[in-house]
DNA sequence: GCTAAGTGCGTACAGCGTTCTCACCGTGCT
DNA sequence: AGCACGGTGAGAACGCTGTACGCACTTAGC
């Protein structure tokens, strides 16, 4: 929230504008990768950002720091600031490079296609499991979320909806798969955090668990506890990915024929 | 996910179990609020967690440290871990307090009842534009949280339907409207970051997406920006709601007719 | 070859969560 | 009635964070 200090403004500014006084930053995204003049840079963003995912990937989120990086670079920390303004900026391109981009082309089978790209998606936030996470905070617009907008919407292209609609088609696969994936990591880090295994976690859960069945004020927890079959995460996708296609057909009757 | 150390072990512990070094830290709800011995305590964790909620939802959860919430109280930042031995404790009490509980009766219409479910956990998550990312990322398990799980599988019992399907009927829609509102907060908070009105992030995403369009590369970006009539936020979430009821409905039938 | 933009990076600062420590308080046991 | 001991408030300090500033060095364009 604080503002960081303009690293260089452009030197032909026009007589500042008294209504905003610090020129905003521009998106990473059109700050030039580097000017004509200086000596070549021994980095890029691109670099810097597959570090950091490695990090991300290997030690968690939180081990991404500035000085993290640039020791495994082998470098000094304020380095990385000649290629990313601010931290923000590097989450953003460290969000967009993990999304990656991998192309899907449209059948003509609608429900077959959001399946697909559903399960895509989700496969992408599980090989890092900080992406969810990341990508649900802050909008991102970078080139590989760009070109995957694109993708994503001509599956239900050409089917007489409006943008509108078919945006809403989408960011509904999108939210779910994000809140879904979300609450599943969720959960695997907080068994993992408790000392690395299953067993402690719920070595201290039990105790509590017992205590509130113990009051017989939570039934649902009962049931849930003895009867419960437990299906598996891949499972529970299916089964709410099925739901959601089932809405979207009946809300969209022309998505659910085959051809166009 | 450094362990933090042992506060104070209870005096009488058992030889400890070489299998696991250090005896985990039972869940923060299963600590005593006060031992019967000592003062009378100045604050209690309910007092704490007000005072941290009040500053998260008016200066953001960035402002929510230890030493700022104490100053709030007119006391030392120490004095916060006798009520809270770590940080993520002081979470897991701030989100359940946040989530609070508001009671609903199963009404015989199950789709009407879990539209309400729907739009009540909306309008908590967007209390506190912290609260649907905080919630998000941990499993919470806080009196308010269970008392909730409750109410809410209570709206689809009765139906035939086994703990299991209950749950995922119950958890689709709360990942969906957590991810929705994610996004949502998401989205606003972008916007104000860069200088407090919507103005000034138009200004600094004008030139990107105009260049964006000019590559001719993204033409569902430009259907977005020329055609899209942009429905409300409230428009977008009936709008996904009811494509999630209908999928419920039609995976579910038990869950269509009135009555129970 | 000069100039100025651009690069690598050490130093330093304010602020973070948390550990250690110590003086003091108040209940329950003797 | 006295005291032991657990509970309490809180300051000092540690190792960490993001990043502002400054300086020496490199290189393209004139």
């Amino acid at each position: 929230m604080a503002e960081p200090h303009d690293v260089h403004r452009p030197s032909g500014d026009r007589p500042s504008d008294p209504g905003d006084l610090n020129d905003p930053q521009p998106i990473i995204w059109m700050r030039p990768e580097r000017g004509a003049r200086g000596p070549v840079p021994a980095y890029s963003r691109e670099r810097i950002a597959e570090v950091a995912i490695a990090l991300a990937d290997g030690e968690g989120i939180e081990a991404v720091t500035m000085r993290r990086i640039a020791k495994e670079l082998g470098t000094g920390a304020m380095t990385l600031y000649r290629y990313l303004p601010t931290k923000e900026d590097l989450y953003a391109v460290v969000i967009d490079q993990a999304l990656g981009y991998e192309p899907q082309e449209p059948t003509g089978d609608v429900r077959a296609d959001l399946a697909t790209f559903a399960r895509r998606y989700r496969e992408t936030l599980r090989r890092h499991p900080w992406l969810a996470h990341a990508v649900a905070s802050r909008p991102v617009m970078g080139p590989n979320m760009l070109r995957g907008n694109e993708r994503d919407l001509a599956l239900v292209d050409g089917r007489g909806l409006g943008i509108d609609e078919m945006m809403q088609v989408v960011n509904l696969i999108r939210h779910w798969v994000t809140g879904a994936t979300q609450a599943e990591t969720a959960e695997r880090e907080a068994a993992l955090r408790s000392g690395m295994d299953r067993r402690t976690w719920q070595q201290r859960m039990g105790p509590y668990i017992g205590e509130l069945l113990a009051t017989g004020r939570f039934p649902y927890l009962d049931r849930m506890v003895r009867e419960a079959r437990y299906p598996s995460r891949d499972e529970r996708f299916e089964t709410g990915l099925a739901v959601l296609l089932d809405g979207i057909e009946a809300r969209f009757p022309a998505l659910a024929g085959r051809r166009g």
